[in-house]
DNA sequence: GGCATTACTAACCGATCGTTCAGTTAGTAT
DNA sequence: ATACTAACTGAACGATCGGTTAGTAATGCC
């Protein structure tokens, strides 16, 4: 039951009961959970233990709380790109400093990151995040063309196929990573980063064999 | 439009139309695009230029469409295990095998392996699907693991999260690879395959310090 | 106590859902 | 022409969908 606190902390006005975030988080868990399409709000109604009209009174559509949920993803992993780490530097730094911002963007903001990388396209909500995520897609995508012009980058692959698959890992937590488990979020971040960054540097075995003779 | 064909080829005997098959992929690449559970027997029926219920006379309900198409893919996954470069050799090998294999099968069945990548569990076909799924990674997983022990893969990181992070990469392909786009599919393979194996084994930056004193 | 604020309700709405049923249609074989 | 085979149809069903409406309920403030 989220007890709705006003900013400094004392009780609000008003019945006491669940507040939009409250809804929020049970509906992002929800959508996660059954899909957004299948969870219909008489299923979130019964998790909120609510009646459905209920949900109406913080929200005025199924659509909004979603553009809620999406927005909220989508503004952290926006806010890594203008991070100083994401913005200084060797283009090579810069990009590690984005693939670790976002790792450990969707370790804090899992259930709303969740959400969005499932998102489908059916409605213009869905459509508005997936616009903003391929914007997001292609300044990764600009970064890793900078580092490969740097030399520092594998440069044998075509820079938005690195862009995807090191994306496609690090998205891939979202499907297995749970808090609380064996990985811890920094270790986790060390790990998917460790894994990422070699491999997409440029390849040392050339190197070693060079020296070798 | 399908038109059932014998076995050898001569027309078949009942009215002209979609037979299993081909009522199978429209249903798949509507499902890809609206979602399984977005897409009602009325979009389908509209995709097929059919009516709702001449679909039920090739497939018994919507789950059944389903059930099919990620048996397909499913199938075509496992198959990649019993094959004889993940069978025989050095565990390092298998497993390089094994991935190079999904790869492929992905690419060949992108429009089921898709849907599988996407199943939630919300039905009974989704949750045995999910079960196929979860045994392939135990198996890869266990590869992983032999390769550690063998010393050809880092061991710097859990095995579980080393076969994810692998197969978090691959699996995104379903996710914008396109047939006939810019990579072509060996390409393709070969590029998720350096990345991929890049950054699972023992890493050579050490090496070449090492060398150089 | 009355008012303002905020959360919640049951009944209802029109639309859509997956599926069934009793047929019709279009081809081949005899 | 008739029988068989296989694909398809419109109407209907019970259930569920997202949402609306006219209220009720529970709190803090004055």
């Amino acid at each position: 039951m989220m007890m709705a606190m006003s900013e400094n902390g004392s009780l609000r006005r008003g019945r006491p009961g669940y507040d939009q975030q409250g809804i929020l988080e049970v509906a992002i868990a929800a959508f996660n959970q059954y899909g957004y399409d299948a969870t219909s709000m008489g299923v979130l109604a019964d998790r909120l233990g609510l009646s459905k009209s209920a949900i109406y009174h913080h929200f005025a559509s199924k659509d909004e709380i979603l553009e809620r949920a999406l927005d909220d993803a989508l503004s952290a992993l926006e806010g890594v790109l203008g991070e100083s780490g994401a913005t200084q530097g060797r283009a090579a730094d810069r990009l590690e400093a984005v693939l670790a911002g976002a790792v450990h963007v969707l370790v804090e903001k899992l259930p709303s990151v969740t959400l969005l990388l499932r998102v489908r396209g059916n409605t213009e909500v869905e459509r508005r995040a997936l616009a903003r995520r391929r914007a997001f897609d292609r300044a990764v995508t600009s970064l890793v063309e900078e580092a490969q012009a740097e030399g520092s980058l594998r440069s044998d692959i075509d820079p938005s196929v690195v862009a995807r698959l090191a994306f496609g890992m690090i998205n891939s937590i979202v499907e297995w990573y749970r808090p609380g488990g064996k990985e811890d979020a920094d270790r986790l971040a060390g790990d998917v980063i460790a894994i990422a960054l070699d491999g997409l540097r440029m390849p040392t075995s050339n190197r070693v064999d060079e020296l070798l003779g």
